[in-house]
DNA sequence: CCTCCCTGTGAACAATTTTTCTTTAATGTA
DNA sequence: TACATTAAAGAAAAATTGTTCACAGGGAGG
């Protein structure tokens, strides 16, 4: 039931390896025991390096043909919701993988649209993570990412900062961070994190992206914001009574998209929410069912331009 | 031992089941059991549904991290050949399997190297019939594909036509074709056919694209040009008796490729292979053992802009 | 109305892949 | 040196995937 995942324990740091075994098994179609006679090594050997490939996106799987379907509920998104864009992939069948299959997506676009000179806000979220993960590591000219999101002190491997820092990696991104807190411990002290020079100077320059790229969560108690201890429940609790839908950039928002009138949203070290209409295209990548209400809610108050989600919160968003 | 198989006879038509299933199965990473459930369908079924959709190219597998070792030798092919570009992808472990890898290769090369309005001349062989197949359907505007050499009368799947059709059709170019046999019976019908008005046209309209792609052949005895009867056993030995190396747009050339004086050559009905450096950009694909000394000849004596091989060719090439 | 193919389907089996658990080796620590 | 602790490799079992074969409709032609 563990829902996030550390790191996995064994990684193979040999590149070569994995896109050679890549090749073989996925390209030329040989089994995992022909492959390690090969390349001189154990049969499971290569299935471990093979296991990792797929994990860290060294090897990426298209699909070419869309569904039909999903290419209607996109046209009924665009023009609903006025959005530039819009891309709906099928549903996970498990419910979990949703962040997987919309990160899948969300990779593909970005590297499709992601263009020299680019300045890159960037959101946080688990979908986003899967995104950043299968984004194609090409060097893109003169891109900046700027993470939108204070850090988290623990949990390393589901944080703002690291994303962003992955991100950047991928694509070879000057990378600008928050380096603060993304919830401090009182407002008086938010306050204070963020009017200072280094703060100001980040949010500045995510002021000035052309591209924001973010995620929204949900109180689904899988999600990341409710799983780390960060929120207390009983804060959660608050938020939701006070008529909270999920988050949006760690702040959280009513039905309507308005924030939430409660002592959390006054914590949260951030872009700030009104702010993201400075940017002029914002991209949304967030899906499954238990999301609808948080998405409607951030279309409602946000100019987005481009949504990448999935067939269920597709359906659901046309719902009325 | 059938080297050039005939179309799979089972194909499923149903593009949208292949793309959802290829999204649960490869995406999503479930079992096909789990698939064959919720698309309520026999697992068989998902299993050939798989199994079409990745012949079809429907699903398409990428490596992002390259081996060092081929990097280098791109490195070492464009200094020593003054190519432009070279892509070396690792060598088949089953040799007959090359065709596959390159093709792999040239099809990203291809999906990312050709612009709105390029047009291109299109060479003939089984490694670009692969290419071609994983070619991903996504229309290019203004582009028109050129066939470069005349059709066969039998043998569907492996036909010049053909792959420039399909080539086309993926791409969404205009497509011309030479409406001619590759090999008149008799040189004077060579001549009789290539002076057709129609077919000059379209050699006029090879001559002025801005992308070549080809691909060379060999002697050994699973190469269609020799598998397939249209030269005879006897004119084949003539061929390599006279000096043949192997042929490139169905010219049989010597070892500095140069065109070899034998009857064969004169019945060809095909783009003139002295007219390859009107086109700007020619991009070779080809690889394997049996091709190095094919592809030396060719490199010898036109002008290659991009080579697209195997290890094993790069490093037969450079070792002199 | 009855064959004869042809197609699509599932069952049974074989091969491969994946997981789990054990063993081995390696490294640091008292 | 002995003792942990951890990482890597392997063996065996479980699960999944791939292949083959036989059978059930369902037209087309007799």
């Amino acid at each position: 039931m563990a829902v996030i995942e550390n790191e996995k324990a064994s990684r193979f740091p040999d590149a070569e390896l994995k896109a050679r075994a890549a090749w073989h098994y996925y390209v030329e179609g040989l089994t995992q025991e022909r492959i390690s006679e090969i390349l001189g090594i154990g049969r499971i050997k290569v299935h471990r390096i093979l296991s990792a490939a797929r994990e860290e996106g060294v090897v990426q799987f298209r699909i070419r043909d869309s569904v039909v379907e999903c290419v209607q509920l996109e046209e009924s998104l665009k023009q609903r919701f006025g959005l530039s864009q819009a891309v709906v992939v099928p549903s996970a069948a498990d419910r979990s993988n949703a962040p997987l299959m919309i990160g899948h997506a969300a990779a593909a676009y970005l590297a499709d649209n992601v263009n020299p000179g680019d300045v890159i806000a960037l959101g946080w979220g688990r979908t986003l993570k899967f995104a950043i993960n299968e984004l194609p590591r090409r060097p893109i000219a003169r891109t900046t990412v700027v993470s939108m999101l204070g850090g988290l002190t623990h949990a390393q491997p589901l944080n703002p900062t690291e994303s962003a820092w992955e991100f950047a990696e991928k694509i070879g991104a000057e990378c600008y961070l928050l380096p603060v807190p993304v919830y401090a411990d009182r407002p008086e002290q938010r306050d204070a994190f963020m009017s200072q020079r280094s703060v100001q100077d980040v949010v500045f320059r995510a002021r000035r992206a052309n591209i924001a790229v973010l995620s929204v969560g949900s109180f689904s108690n899988d999600s990341p914001i409710a799983h780390y201890g960060f929120i207390k429940p009983s804060e959660l609790e608050e938020l939701q009574a006070a008529g909270a839908v999920g988050d949006i950039l760690c702040h959280f928002i009513d039905a309507e998209g308005r924030t939430v009138d409660h002592e959390v949203n006054r914590r949260v070290c951030a872009y700030p929410l009104q702010d993201l209409s400075d940017i002029p295209t914002t991209i949304l990548v967030s899906g499954g069912q238990e999301k609808i209400a948080v998405m409607r809610a951030a279309l409602a108050n946000t100019k987005v331009s481009v949504l990448i989600t999935d067939e269920d919160a597709a359906k659901g968003l046309l719902n009325r």
